[in-house]
RNA sequence: GGGGCCGUGGGGUAGCCUGGUUAUCCUGCGGCGUUCGGGACGCCGUUACCCGAGUUCAAAUCUCGGCGGCCCCA
């Protein structure tokens, strides 16, 4: 007798990475692509659900010190173009609205490619006197940029969805560069809390913001080795307030220029997210962002069904008490076609319930990152337990990903070996970030600078000052990568 | 920026080269029944040739354009 061949596709293995994320998407219903405009994708309930999750702690994060508010999606072409630099970073990327019905606009407008155009003139007005800053604001808005390239997905779109943009105005430099750092914090401990690592850089000058006095940037490494950027700190000085004469009196009577800073998020933490943490059967979630943290799945037996059922709906209503996302699956299903499904979608925690359960008063517990189950006593369902457990669980998972990470940096003090690394990592060098040393490093590895480090703990044991791999001049610890 | 490949039910595909009957298979989806501890089975039902123009008696199939997707090089 032939045994029959498993027919349900699985995943494509993750080592597959682009294969696997493009199916993960579709499959764990996050996202649907079938959206008919190149770059643009629609989220699914489930999707928006996990982007929620995780924007509610963004938000939570933002708002113990910035306000949030809304600007206009649309930004006048005479308010765009006035900053040189600026207009010139974007320009090539703007969708325009030219026409009003059929009326051509006198004006043309552009769909905010990022907000500080349109905010700065309203700054102008908002900011009088010295006692009016720090001025903290943010919005959670959707941008839009003509991306020509290769569009997936949450990674590069033409409408970015999700972007958690902040802008603050400050007296002087040394202010605008303390909430720099205090920007960096935020967003450490954001993605601290989502169990994502990330290298923080300065980013090379011809890489910078266009407009900004200096970028700092976050990298985390995907699970093909490249790198990609999921937020930026800019420092502005005083360049957008001489453009858009943004100036406050001091307490002596003078009038002087504001120094500003902007850094943004975008929905490329949730593709790291996923990207980081998924396996071979699909999303791994932090318990607090998992839009299913309980998945109780009945073992109905022929004539036991109710008994187990009860205890099922029993255990559901006490999660649901405790304020708890659960999910009860009691459709047709098999229980093991269950597993996989709720595998896939990430659901943080199993519950098992059969005869057995039921007779001795326990459940079959899982975790979504680790492969065993076991027995525990009804009993120890418990608020405090669960907390430790998802405590627990996130520390195995950021372990996981930093141990995963660590393994793809690697520091070399000659080029030739970096062409080949920089297939599955990231490239520690010394590097003196003049341009023609860049030039030099890109042509003989195809990757790119990402900039200097701002902090190197726990990438690079060594020194921080060392000579250019390039020119052997003054260098400083640098990374190279092939970036998204 | 340059080059190549592709578009068939919700998803994945065969058919296209060599135009011609009712468009293949897997999966999904709906119903009923039997089941249920890692992707169950039976029966019934359901849905497709990207858009536009051209060639032709006849186009999923050939030609051109558009839109969309994938890959390679810079």
């Amino acid at each position: 007798m032939k045994v029959r061949e498993k027919k349900v596709e699985s995943l494509p293995p993750k080592e597959n990475f682009s294969e696997w994320y493009h199916e993960l998407i579709q499959r764990a219903e996050l996202m649907d692509v079938r959206y008919p405009v190149k770059g643009l994708y629609v989220w699914f309930p489930f999707g928006f659900k996990l982007r929620q999750l995780v924007y509610g702690k963004l938000r939570e994060i933002m708002d113990r010190d910035h306000n949030e508010v809304y600007f206009p999606t649309l930004i006048p072409e005479t308010e765009l173009g006035k900053e040189g630099e600026h207009i010139k970073g974007f320009e090539d990327e703007v969708y325009w609205v030219t026409h009003g019905g059929l009326d051509e606009l006198d004006i043309k407008l552009a769909l905010r490619p990022t907000s500080e155009t349109a905010m700065y003139p309203m700054f102008k007005l908002w900011i009088r006197s010295h006692s009016d800053m720090p001025l903290r604001v943010y919005q959670i808005v959707n941008i839009f940029r003509y991306e020509t390239k290769h569009t997936r997905p949450m990674i590069r779109l033409r409408e970015i969805t999700s972007f958690k943009e902040a802008h603050t105005v400050h007296r002087n430099f040394e202010e605008a560069e303390e909430q720099v750092k205090m920007a960096i914090n935020l967003y450490k401990e954001f993605y601290d809390f989502l169990g994502i690592p990330y290298m923080v850089f300065k980013r090379p000058e011809w890489d910078k913001f266009p407009g900004a006095a200096y970028t700092i940037a976050f990298d985390t490494i995907m699970p093909d080795g490249k790198t990609m950027q999921i937020g930026t700190v800019h420092h502005l000085a005083d360049n957008f307030a001489k453009t858009f004469d943004i100036k406050y009196e001091t307490p002596e009577g003078d009038h002087n220029l504001t120094h500003q800073t902007c850094y943004g998020i975008s929905e490329r933490c949730v593709a790291a997210l996923i990207s980081i943490h998924g396996d071979d059967q699909g999303l791994v979630l932090p318990f607090e962002v998992s839009p299913v943290q309980f998945v109780i799945i009945p073992v109905l037996y022929k004539g036991k069904e109710e008994a187990v059922m009860e205890k099922a709906r029993g255990i559901e209503r006490k999660l649901k008490e405790m304020g708890y996302r659960v999910v009860l699956d009691d459709s047709d299903d098999r229980p093991g076609s269950k597993y996989y499904k709720w595998e896939l979608k990430g659901a943080a925690i199993r519950i098992e319930i059969g005869p057995k359960e039921v007779e001795e008063n326990e459940v079959t517990i899982s975790f979504r990152d680790e492969k065993k189950k076991s027995r525990i006593n009804s009993t120890e369902i418990t608020k405090e337990n669960i907390e430790r457990w998802a405590t627990e669980m996130k520390g195995r998972m950021r372990n996981k990903a930093f141990e995963e990470m660590r393994a793809r940096v690697k520091y070399f003090d000659v080029i030739d070996d970096i062409k080949d690394w920089v297939e599955k990592g990231v490239a520690l060098v010394h590097f003196c970030m003049s341009e023609d040393c860049a030039e030099t490093i890109e042509k003989d590895t195809s990757a790119g600078i990402l900039g200097s480090f701002e902090e190197a703990e726990g990438w690079f044991e060594g020194e921080y000052v060392g000579e250019c791999i390039v020119c052997g001049g003054r260098g400083v610890l640098s990374a190279i990568s092939k970036a998204y």
